[in-house]
RNA sequence: GCCGGAGUAGCUCAGUGGUAGAGCAACGCAUUCGUAAUGCGUAGGUCGUCAGUUCGACUCUGACCUUCGGCUCCA
């Protein structure tokens, strides 16, 4: 204690403290708000609690309670004291895990064992209630290390089988350390805030789930209490308000709104509707997506619903998949089975006849619809269903043009989700599963030419190790809903196993057969799926080249009808969908209805004035009053917004 | 598939062991109005489905279907 250390700071700094200064005292030492501020520290690069002496020269960080890590160690300690709270209200709990989480919905989650009677939602205001009360009593957080066998024996005393089992589980060189706040103790790495009053009172006690032991569907399941925790009370209720703002804009919610879609109970769980207004909006994405395509080199073909099983044996699927397939149905004495995926139907076309070196590359584009036998639970919206149309299209390569294949289809997908207003996406690089087709040696190939492309144009990713096709390796990207949930869209697989499997080949420059390589890609993954990214991403809202009505023409009154009725006849004529509304209310509440619950991009007044000039009053949903303007001047409005396409 | 909610009018929801209500939307009438809700009226429901308990079930019980929040899964 006598001696003193060297303590470096943030700013270079260096500060001369006793040995055994704790975190506490040293932010105390720098400043009265860093003190207030502070949650833990970084010491020499590892996060600890603020109550830890420092010994030694070091260099050290306090982490405070508004970045990142501090709200990562608030959030933490606050599902220790959630779990305390649920603890003292259900003495028999057993626990499980709580840590923080990265979700924009959730800050931690506490996973617990209640026994026969689990709570309910109607518990979760106490729970919160308790945990207010735990944190205005200001508990220090402290931390205690304990030998295995006093651990392992504390947590049998305290009735602690998970927390048992975890310790069983732990390597044998590990440090078992516990987290105690007044009567609750927890194993527990932490670090934590130095006592539960710097949790705050941004915190709530937000839903409750399922959720695995050891989070394997073979266990028990255990019920899950979501809770989130801010730096203060404010962001909470901002939090809450962007939930709101999210529920505002679920496609769920605005598909019934505004008419688009429906997967409505008699129809069978997972399968859509799409109503006339939606259909349209495909329709334009359809439209736009063939026109690309062709434009970018590629043939569009059609393929069947149902195939033979046994095309289904050769490409693997009945042996890899068939518990994601819908049941065959016997047709003249042979099993037939709905297509999950479209590829061998574009093998079979690619082996009809004798290809050359000369042809290929191959790029062959069809919107496909496909069945597949997704988990009742898993089935969300138009987000996860099991009928869809997939955005499909396999190339059918020479070795040689991998390469420059992946990139084009990497570029190609940047392209399309850009043209879409999509800007923020999560770049995955899935490698080889443990169960697998092919050769390593392929595999590490096909790996690399992906990896290549990435690097080549320079887009952040990730790996996602073992997350590949059972053929093959693949570059996906995900967009996020309003939800803040990842949905995989685009993705480009490389695959030298199918051509294998369906023993494919072309004739080369000398005369011989050679094995083409395949791609497999989508870029808006399934068209439902992207659809319903699509309604969130605009909150209904679309643009214009997309937009079902572009523009409602509204009458002021009885005598300005015909001439409204006029305009809109006018501008449907020259290739835009404009209808009238000559409804006998008053001007505010049509636009009201237009402009804002049905959304519409444009309406355009016309009364006195407008009958007498020709021209039209246009307001835009987003961007105001555009004042008055003739019927030719509006129509270039809109023929330059969908030119640009927005 | 698993755990836990929910299903009443097109939508949002209230309601009770004795065959149902509100607001918005729809429709009709009146109003003819200048940029985010005009007034009055009418109509609309096998209370998810099927069984069971009961003199009687929308209400209680069970199964199933659908749906919501998660978990597992997602070629």
């Amino acid at each position: 204690m006598s001696s003193s250390i060297q303590i470096t700071l943030p700013d270079g700094s260096v500060r001369e403290c006793p040995a055994g200064t704790t975190g506490l005292e040293l932010a105390k030492s720098i400043g009265r708000g860093l003190a207030k501020a502070a949650v833990a520290m970084t010491v020499d690069g590892v996060t600890v609690t603020l109550r830890e002496p420092l010994q030694r020269d070091c260099t050290v960080s306090i982490v405070t309670r508004d970045t990142p890590a501090g709200l990562d160690v608030i959030r933490h300690s606050a599902a220790h004291v959630m779990a305390d709270a649920i603890r003292q209200i259900r003495p028999e709990v057993k626990l499980w895990k709580g840590p923080p989480v990265d979700d924009p919905r959730y800050g931690f989650y506490y996973d617990v064992d209640l026994g026969e009677h689990g709570i309910t939602l109607d518990d979760l205001p106490d729970i919160e209630q308790r945990m207010r009360q735990i944190i205005k009593q200001d508990v220090p957080f402290e931390r205690e290390v304990m030998p295995r066998s006093a651990a392992r024996q504390l947590m049998v005393e305290r009735g602690e089988d998970y927390k048992v089992a975890t310790i069983d589980r732990l390597p044998e060189d590990a440090e078992i350390s516990f987290f105690r706040s007044g009567e609750f103790v927890d194993l527990c790495k932490g670090p934590h805030v130095p006592s539960t009053g710097s949790i705050g009172d941004g915190i709530a006690v937000l839903s409750i789930a399922g959720a695995y032991f050891g989070d394997d569907a073979s266990n028990k399941m255990l019920t899950r209490v979501y809770g989130h925790a801010f730096a203060d009370k404010a962001q909470m209720e901002t939090h809450r308000q962007n939930l709101e703002e999210a529920k505002k804009r679920d496609h769920r919610r605005l598909g019934t709104d505004l008419d688009l879609f429906s997967t409505m109970g008699d129809l069978g769980a997972g399968l859509v509707l799409w109503h006339p207004k939606g259909g349209f909006i495909r329709h334009k994405i359809e439209e736009f997506w063939r026109q690309q395509h062709l434009e970018g080199g590629y043939d569009i073909v059609y393929s069947p619903h149902v195939a033979r099983a046994t095309l289904w044996q050769t490409s693997g699927h009945l042996d890899f998949y068939r518990e994601s397939m819908y049941s065959p149905m016997d047709i003249d004495g042979n099993d037939y089975l709905l297509k999950p995926m479209n590829c061998p139907f574009h093998i079979q076309m690619f082996n009809s006849r004798r290809r050359s070196y000369r042809d290929l590359p191959f790029r062959w584009a069809e919107l496909g619809t496909v069945y597949r036998y997704e988990s009742a639970g898993t089935l969300h919206g138009l987000m996860r269903v099991r009928g869809f149309t997939q955005d499909d299209a396999h190339l059918f390569l020479r070795p040689d043009q991998l390469d420059e294949e992946i990139e084009r289809c990497v570029k190609f997908v940047l392209f399309i989700l850009r043209a879409f207003d999509f800007e923020h996406f999560e770049i995955m690089l899935s490698t080889r599963p443990d169960k697998f087709v092919g050769e390593p040696e392929q595999w590490d190939t096909a790996t690399q030419a992906l990896e290549n492309a990435l690097q080549r144009l320079g887009l952040a990713y990730s790996v996602d190790p073992g997350g590949g096709a059972f053929y093959g390796p693949k570059i996906d990207v995900k967009i996020k809903d309003s939800l803040g949930r990842y949905w995989q869209c685009s993705t480009v697989q490389a695959d030298f196993t199918q051509p294998v499997r369906f023993d494919m080949s072309y004739v080369d420059k000398d005369g011989g057969r050679t094995r083409p390589v395949m791609i497999h890609r989508a870029l808006l993954g399934s068209l439902e799926r992207f659809f319903g990214i699509l309604v969130e991403h605009y909150g209904g809202a679309f643009p214009t080249w997309l937009a079902p009505v572009q523009a409602t023409i509204l009458s002021v009154g009885e005598r300005h009808a015909e001439r409204a009725a006029a305009l809109a006849a006018d501008l449907s004529a020259r290739g835009f969908r404009v209808v009238a509304d000559v409804d006998a209310e008053k001007i505010g509440q049509k636009i009201r209805q237009h402009l804002w619950t049905e959304r519409v991009p444009f309406v355009a007044v016309v009364g006195d004035q407008e009958v007498e000039s020709g021209g039209l009053a246009v307001r835009h949903r987003a961007d105001g009053d555009l004042g008055a303007m003739s019927v030719e001047a509006f129509a270039e409005m809109l023929s330059q917004r969908v030119a640009e396409r927005r």
